[in-house]
DNA sequence: GCTTGACCCTGGAGCGGCTACAGGGTGTGC
DNA sequence: GCACACCCTGTAGCCGCTCCAGGGTCAAGC
């Protein structure tokens, strides 16, 4: 008997998706696996685990060049593991930066809502004159108040991390 | 006079790196300037607003074609604003999923950072244990114990929303 | 035997929001 | 006359997928 499965099975197996499986392998951290003669890709035990760590690390938001690292660890057991700590405070320290700002946004989002309570046309709309006010560097309900929260990670991934200087500090010769 | 403003300086006044500024002009975000006998970009106040405006939306992780649409309602000020309020709300509601999702996340790696305490070989790291034990579908330490935060959405942007099945419910014949 | 439909294959493009080139032109100071 | 900072266009790359076109394979039902 040979217990094999083929990408779909593997796919429900682990809950990764198919597409997705054929990426690992492509990006090298799932070794191409044995064909069966239909040229489907026939997976075995060892795959499905190392799947699921990949996929259980992924759950963690651990990059896959990171889960390559840590997969590189677990084929040579004997290497040090001090690396293994250093990439999971780094992985930690991340993700609470990337908290911080998140929460920093969501507070400013709040007040920002809150200067629209109804219907009206846009032009009379306070969350629109807001980020107008805003840009124009106006002090404004959602970024004048935070000075420290300023030089941490940005919330998510753009360059625009909070705390920035507005056209306030412009030339004059150019306001308005 | 002619108060006009190069690209590096918009990029400066506004805090934009400029291959950004370009990149919102292909994107339809900021209108194409005039272009002084170089062939240089030529920005005036308005230009200047606008691309505050778009930082200032930026640095609330609004993404680009909402911007657009504020845009367009900064534009037009007779529309009814009742569309900002959505937007704003889906906003909120997308980053606070994501804060949900990231504290666990914070939470799972805390734990997972407990396990290993100082340098030893790979093979005897607890955290490369609690992987490998978590992949097998095991009651690992960082995902048993949260029932409902798993339908909220992921923590970055990733498939993997966390409290996935595990090989646990796997065909018999393929496990270990 | 034929069709339907589920599954598999490869290769390539697209998403968002930048970022980083290469390969060229322009303008200012020494 | 030269260095250097700035500008231009166009294209490719980043991450981690996701989707698609255009084809092959295989079991079930008629």
């Amino acid at each position: 008997m040979e217990t094999t499965l083929r990408i779909g099975e593997l796919g429900q197996a682990t809950g990764v998706d198919v597409e997705t499986i054929r990426y690992y392998e492509k990006s090298g951290l799932l070794p191409t696996p044995v064909r069966s003669q239909n040229g489907y890709r026939a997976y075995g035990p060892a795959h499905l685990e190392r799947l699921a760590f990949i996929r259980h690390c992924r759950a963690l938001d651990i990059s896959l060049a990171d889960i390559k690292r840590l997969l590189g660890f677990v084929e040579h057991p004997d290497a040090d593991c001090g690396d293994i700590n250093l990439m999971i405070d780094a992985q930690l320290a991340r993700v609470q930066a990337r908290l911080k700002s998140m929460q920093a946004l969501e507070r400013q989002l709040t007040v920002l809502r809150k200067r629209c309570d109804a219907n009206h046309a846009a032009g009379e709309c306070g969350i629109l004159h807001e980020l107008v006010a805003a840009a124009h560097g106006e002090s404004c309900a959602c970024h004048h108040n935070i000075p420290h929260e300023s030089s941490t990670a940005s919330a998510v991934r753009g360059p625009f991390t909070d705390g920035y200087t507005t056209l306030a500090t412009l030339p004059a010769s150019l306001k308005s």
